[in-house]
DNA sequence: GAGAAGATCTCCT
DNA sequence: GGAGATCTTCTCA
């Protein structure tokens, strides 16, 4: 499995968004790896987008979005939940990709480790939940996901063809008129239809 | 330093 | 369907 180079990320952040659908994150531990494929994100921009991080400006917390795409960003929100977001566009220019759900390819067993549920498809259908299924935590932030190692985005191998749905972004209440959150039709990952 | 809000999930009714 | 859990971060004084 080969890394996605920095070029894929440093680019729109919503052509980014779209297109790391289908694509694999993979994560490497001593327990086991897991593979899970990217079914659901959402494309969070600079100043000009009332619902990111980044749209008051640079802070200690939000600095990552700024910097060098590729770059991972979690953040703790609500007392219990970590999200997971992937750096976009170029340096001093903010952008992130939130992913939102991902079905699990492989390691199934050790996911389903981290999260107590009944069946796969509540596994990893929500951003607070597939960051527990892969256990990603805050040691997470800042994680280069253009090199292997612990945790990185590859290309799919299964090419398999599907269609993307654009939709109004959720759990948000500014800017919902953007429809930056994508994902693969008829996926039952996906966390809301 | 205090108060408020938050890109959510789970349990309970 | 609704509310509680629970903590980090930002804003304001």
């Amino acid at each position: 499995m080969k890394p996605l180079p920095r070029s894929f990320h440093s680019r729109d952040t919503v052509v980014v968004a779209k297109e790391l659908l289908g694509k694999e994150l993979v994560r490497q531990a001593d327990y086991g790896n897991i593979v899970a494929r990217i079914v659901e994100a959402e494309a969070y921009g600079g100043s000009d987008d009332p619902a990111s991080h980044a749209h008051r400006g640079k802070t200690p917390r939000n600095y990552l979005m700024f910097g060098l795409a590729g770059f991972a960003y979690v953040y703790f929100i609500y007392g219990n939940h970590y999200c997971f977001n992937v750096i976009t566009e170029r340096e001093n220019i903010p952008g992130a990709v939130l992913v939102r759900a991902v079905e699990i390819v492989e390691g199934l067993k050790i996911a389903c480790k981290h999260r107590k549920v009944k069946t796969s498809s509540e596994l990893s259908n929500g951003p607070g939940k597939l960051t527990k299924a892969l256990n990603i935590t805050k040691i997470h932030n800042g994680f280069d996901l253009t090199k292997t190692g612990e945790l990185f985005i590859s290309d799919s191998k299964t090419k398999g063809s599907f269609k993307t749905i654009e939709a109004k972004r959720i759990g948000i209440n500014v800017g919902r008129e953007k429809l930056w959150r994508f994902y693969i039709k008829d996926n039952r990952f996906v966390s809301k239809f």
